[in-house]
DNA sequence: ACGCCCATCCAAAACGTTTTGGTTTAGCTT
DNA sequence: AAGCTAAACCAAAACGTTTTGGATGGGCGT
């Protein structure tokens, strides 16, 4: 069928032996002999099977990750999430750029989903994994675990053994953008958040709380509203807090999306955003540039993540046994037309 | 290291042909070896080393897909392309269910490409591939052709030979959504197109044209306006569009960010869309059921067309001598409210 | 002339399956 | 009792590499 190294080897009046470690560069090969390999190899348009390769080193250079599919409720198809096609896209460019392959599943988080997990792990289809949005008790990490397969996380679950991951440092990210409002001359900065089980809320209103100090400026009960993460959310708590008096100056959403409801909010009681009232967000979804005005954000950098996960994996790959890297990611600061308050009274 | 079928062997007293045929339910072993052995096997977390069963049986169940990366021209990061995300979902998801698995590589249409499907084809790393957004002589088509490798295509390219491909029908799409616009009482109905040496422009303009006449309405030169199939580009093109007089009562996009573009210059202009003028667009993408009003479309079911692009892979590694498949999908359209007209004059 | 070393090459084993082409045994037929 | 059949099992080959542990022979120093 295909062309093997043993047609290489007739082809050259040489042995397998002498074929394969021209091809991989060993010294212990003539020169001559080499580029007479090389240069009939590729003639012959011969590559070594990967199957083979892979069973005689015993290893794959192939990382696997699972994308955890959401659907809607009243909707058969994947939810559309802009973080997974950037996430993806970052996997793929440094394995890439790593020269190793990426195999990936989809499944939600289910039994088929272990499945997939037990058998690319016991049958070692692939030498690590990029695992991501951890649940708790995470059964995923423990089949990892039991059968010593490396893996590397974005995010960190509630396991205390250690393992490397990469997180955002969201709490001072709130920090930063909350004494950017603070100097653009806002004193009444509002905060819709989110539910007070969800750990992000915890983190990002603490980093919020921490910017209002840093400001000079005290924390005030109204200015607190609940919302649900999703523009709609956002839609509402901005309506409550704008009716309020006196009005705040400026509203710090969650999310981007909170926060682009929140400007709909703003707009529909006739307020002018980056003049009136300073509006920013979190995330940097593509909307958020898009919105009118543009709206000021901490920038997420899924895709570096993504790729400092596949640079962390092959580290760990190389190394099992150094100390796992466990890395905390600055969120950008990106200013735009939404947070600008031309209206100290 | 790993737990192979010898170690089962020799935990059930049995030789490795007969573990093997016991897990393959093969009929010449009695059942009550097989269920000692498949009991065994999961005891001790047997699973076969997926190399040596591709080695072996001279075939991965794996397919391959090079996701074409573009990239803004300010900045590092993929392009965040909803299309991509929701078309690795449908393959990831069908892939899944038909038991195999899904290889994933990134690259900008480029030597490093053409690198990777070389090592792919030539190492038998996957038993076939998915290709989209064919180019005009395609290289990678060429590859595919010269060492047989199987594949599909989203699209069809300038080839002649023919291979399984899905298309979508737009032509006919577009006449539909015209017409729908037109049954809406509608007749001074515009287009915003593309640049005429796209494909994309023809079809969609000719099924535009093909609506107008099943509507009864005749063309007016003055109603058509070039965009760039951006946000931005529909904007100006609208307002080009709307301080003509007469004034359109209806704008089709090429595209949905087209007909947002359009739908912003009404709004500027005071108009009110779904009442003094008609807007729609093409795609569907997620933006659209967010408007305000939320934009009338028609659905490309990206998902739908990768799920069933895997079966058409698979359909044709199992018969590679049958006729290439090539199908026509139509579009859906979703009627909402940009599209509403309430004043005729 | 002898031994040694280095450069260059190679035979064979191993990786873990699946499959081919058997062999063995027990039960049944005549 | 001999012959036959079917059920249950198995040894060995093959898949295509990489790697181990040499083998071969020419050049060099003494």
């Amino acid at each position: 069928m295909s062309v093997t190294i043993r047609d290489v080897a007739k082809h050259a009046n040489l042995s397998i032996t002498t074929v394969s470690r021209a091809l991989d560069g060993y010294a212990d090969v003539a020169v001559s002999t080499r580029e007479r390999v090389v240069a009939l190899a590729k003639q012959m348009g011969y590559a070594p099977s990967s199957a083979a390769r892979q069973m005689r080193r015993q290893r794959t250079d192939t990382i696997g990750f699972v994308i955890s599919s959401l659907r809607r409720d009243d909707d058969s198809r994947p939810f559309a999430d802009p973080f997974i096609s950037e996430f993806v896209a970052g996997l793929g460019d440094e394995a890439t750029r790593q020269n190793i392959d990426l195999l990936v599943s989809v499944a939600a988080p289910n039994e088929n989903e272990i499945n997939i997990f037990r058998r690319w792990v016991l049958g070692r289809r692939v030498d690590g994994l990029i695992v991501n949005r951890l649940r708790e008790r995470d059964p995923r990490i423990a089949l990892l675990r039991e059968n010593n397969m490396p893996f590397v996380a974005s995010g960190r679950s509630d396991d205390i053994t250690s393992y490397p991951f990469i997180e955002m440092d969201t709490q001072t990210g709130f920090s930063l953008i909350t004494q950017h409002l603070a100097a653009q001359g806002c004193k009444r900065i509002a905060f819709i958040g989110a539910r007070a089980d969800l750990r992000l809320q915890q983190d990002r209103y603490l980093g919020y709380l921490a910017g209002l100090q840093a400001a000079g400026l005290s924390p005030v009960t109204e200015l607190f509203e609940v919302g649900d993460l999703t523009r709609q959310g956002g839609y509402q708590a901005g309506l409550r807090l704008l009716v309020k008096t006196p009005r705040p100056d400026a509203i710090l959403g969650i999310n981007d999306m909170t926060a682009l409801g929140a400007m709909r909010a703003a707009n529909d009681l006739g307020l002018q955003i980056g003049q009136d009232i300073a509006i920013a967000g979190f995330d940097d979804i593509d909307d958020a540039q898009h919105a009118q005005p543009a709206l000021t954000t901490l920038r997420q950098p899924v895709y570096d993540i993504a790729r400092q996960l596949v640079q962390m994996l092959l580290d760990l790959l190389r190394d099992p046994i150094q100390a796992p890297k466990q890395i905390m990611l600055q969120p950008e600061l990106k200013v735009r037309a939404s947070s600008k308050f031309l209206n100290p009274k």
